[in-house]
DNA sequence: GATTGGCGTAATGCATGCAGTTTTCCACAA
DNA sequence: TTGTGGAAAACTGCATGCATTACGCCAATC
């Protein structure tokens, strides 16, 4: 609870990237003692959000653009596990009935995210493209890798819905899109086919459209603003 | 600190698993406040090793045998990961002194630790093997990777050298280490041709090396006493 | 005999207090 | 103007206290 409402201060960029946390103060802003607060803060550490000083004390995270560009394709070799592993162990195909649905969900959202600029029609792009993904790690029947790509997604820039925003603003949003819709179909199929190392590195490029986007919008100012976690990217650092 | 003393404990079996664990008798115990200690099991929480009853509370987390199994796999995926940037991020030859170093004092004690029965010549083995390991996730020259794989070896059960112990138990115990020894090799080689693809394979055909020793391990019961955190498997969970 | 309800104990979550240490700021001197 | 020294403020880490809530046990009833 106070978790997600310190991350949104952080991806927010309210602190600065490299700067010193103090729990009282924060405390006194959020309306709760310290000791909530440092709970709070010693989870976004776990979470990579933060890290701790080396006198104590927590420090906000500050991301290279390597940083982003390696958990990008770490999250496509997570996915792309998910997938093969989805694939090896399916067992009837009625268990794709709901990774099929949230597939079509975006295919028809894909039209109206293009064309209508309203927040709303993409809120519920990003949530059908979330659900997609999600329903493939369920399917790898893994709690292991669960976990794992949980901790991965929680980087705000890796997770699977951060370059859905920045995509809409480019000129190529609908190339882009369809490129997306075009991966999502194909990997169902190998699933479906059972088609593991298909799968695999299916979701891996798939990823790698994510990286496309990102490195596309570090040329434009305003579509950067719109990749979440924005504030704590050091563009200039190594 | 208590961190790790907490874990050992836990690792010991000392809590039986699926059972709550009280802060304050746990806190007697180790002479010390509750506040120190819920924040280990916090910590100890986000590593996996225990989980948050729905009531709060940590409970310690038990595991399966298909957790193990998984656990194996995804450390595969991941020093596969590991070894293809490693070999795709290789700048100079001379990056690699430090993992044949490492190789070489591997292949050393590998006779010595099958002849001989002392613990001395096994802890050098796995200290070995265990900084070779960490060598690659240098070389891979990733904050991101790095950090992730610190979170799914810290499941006792998935370390590098968690299978070595089990191993030296065996009666094929030269044989397997043999052909530990000679994927090393090979995974050295493949980075420094910068051969990505063939790094990345080696390394994950390493992993499920252990994952053979474990069922292997599965059949003997004195054996399967070697694994570390073997007190948190439940065998004959699903 | 089994099940359910209530009460007592205990454990969690949060606030606060205290000691040690760092950090920062300002004054003074070179 | 700049560097240094010291002092004060503040922050972290840990202990403790309090209120709320969950857990377990015992008894009573069906």
């Amino acid at each position: 609870m106070r978790f997600v409402c310190i991350r949104e201060l952080l991806l927010r960029g309210e602190f600065p990237r490299g700067e010193r946390i103090a729990e009282l103060p924060l405390g006194a802003r959020l309306g709760m003692s310290r000791t909530p607060v440092h709970l709070a803060l010693e989870q976004l550490t776990h979470v990579g959000l933060l890290h701790v000083g080396a006198t104590g004390g927590f420090v906000v995270r500050e991301f290279t653009l390597a940083d982003v560009r390696d958990a990008i394709e770490l999250r496509g070799v997570l996915e792309g596990t998910a997938a093969r592993l989805a694939a090896e162990r399916l067992e009837s195909d009625s268990e794709l009935d709901e990774l099929r649905r949230y597939r079509d969900q975006v295919r028809s959202l894909t039209d109206l995210s293009i064309s209508v600029d309203s927040t709303n029609s993409f809120q519920r792009y990003m949530r059908s493209n979330e659900a997609f993904h999600a329903a493939i790690v369920v399917l790898a029947k893994s709690e292991m890798l669960a976990r794992v790509m949980e901790q991965a997604n929680s980087l705000p820039f890796a997770a699977p819905s951060a370059m859905v925003f920045p995509t809409s603003m480019q000129a190529e949003a609908g190339q882009t899109l369809s490129g997306a819709q075009q991966q999502h179909d194909a990997i169902v199929e190998a699933i479906q086919r059972r088609q593991g190392t298909r799968a695999e590195h299916l979701a891996r490029e798939h990823a790698r459209l994510a990286l496309r986007v990102f490195e596309r919008a570090l040329s434009d100012e305003n579509v950067l603003r719109n990749v979440p976690g924005e504030p704590l990217i050091n563009i200039r650092a190594s």
